[in-house]
DNA sequence: GGTGATATGTTGTCGTGCGCTACATTGACG
DNA sequence: CGTCAATGTAGCGCACGACAACATATCACC
């Protein structure tokens, strides 16, 4: 029934296998309602079973949040070479496309001060705007420029995600939304006075 | 004890009590672990009585974030005849004091497409910001700067609240870093192509 | 001021999830 | 083969959300 890997011992990698499902879940019903034993039935295993790769029910939500990182974070670098306004469409993109998911990225109760290796990710992803910003002072210039990007993206995105700037726009609507607003902004050659 | 306004039933205005109360748990420990029956402990009142007041958790959430939108409202009104800068200021100010309520205003899941009265408030709160930016053209692109600074504003908020910049700057720390970021971006007398 | 309708609060219940512990099974390795 | 640790299972105690049946305080009205 799994899809046949049997290199672990009863299931065939329960720990990977949970990862999927619960990012499945969090993509379609949201995180308020995710629960470990949903996780566990949808991976045809006992209620008992996460306990074995996964402390509490948050550690494995932090391992989902770890993997959209990382996929945020290889959009952004594939859609680096086309450019900055690129890498900005390819971050709503993630967000839009993801919604539920993104929403858990960023609202944790304290997500990286429990789990180290979210800074990490989070510092990849940093650079990885860094990279696309314009490259207009040293390099504390540049993280400031890149943090103020990232701002714009994230709140642009949750903005559009929570319904707050009235009903989430699709494919061109998304695309016009985010040339008009993204591309309002210029960044200063220096911090103003 | 409850501060004598007897002018309700038995406890004297359960509601705002509870409102209240809710307020208070989520500044203190956030949302996830708030639960109608710790504050119903909380207000003196058996663990039913919120539903006499309250369809579910989520509604009376929604009215703790009513309240948050409305102070939050108020503050960057009476900033701004100080200008954009002490709006920014006031902003940032509001959700890094109250970092966990400031979360909950946004986190929740399609809070505003279930409590329509949010959707107003958001756009009070929409049309406080616009006053604040830069007037470089018709409504229409009024209200995309105020997109823009707003997604600023609330990318920033949240970033730092969740610690993906770091620990927590306070006081004059967060002062800086606001000027850093914020002043480094500059409104565009029309969108780029 | 008494009286009844109604809003308000209480008590008890059911279903469910979390996190734990004792137990069973599986596969690796000698 | 037989031992052992890693893995999965079964069941428990506790807390919560949501509901229903019941009790009671307050108000409108006479």
């Amino acid at each position: 029934m799994s899809t046949s890997t049997r290199r672990g011992y009863h299931h065939g990698d329960l720990r990977a296998e949970l990862v999927r499902v619960a990012g499945e879940i969090v993509d379609q019903e949201g995180t308020a309602t995710f629960t470990l034993r949903e996780a566990a039935r949808r991976a045809g295993v006992s209620h008992g079973a996460p306990y074995r790769h996964f402390a509490d029910r948050e550690a494995l939500l932090a391992e989902v949040v770890g993997h959209g990182f990382a996929q945020l974070s290889a959009a952004l670098r594939e859609a680096a070479p086309e450019g900055g306004s690129a890498v900005a469409r390819a971050y709503l993109g993630f967000a839009l496309d993801r919604p539920r998911r993104y929403r858990l990225m960023y609202a944790g109760e304290a997500f990286p001060a429990h789990h180290a290796a979210l800074s990490a990710q989070a510092d990849v992803l940093l650079h990885a705007i860094a990279r696309s910003v314009p490259d207009l002072g040293d390099a504390e210039y540049a993280r400031r420029a890149a943090i103020a990007a990232w701002s714009l993206l994230h709140g642009l995105a949750l903005l559009l995600i929570e319904g707050y700037l009235g009903p989430v726009p699709q494919g061109a609507d998304a695309e016009r939304l985010l040339r008009e607003v993204v591309g309002m902004v210029r960044f200063a050659a220096r911090p103003a006075a």
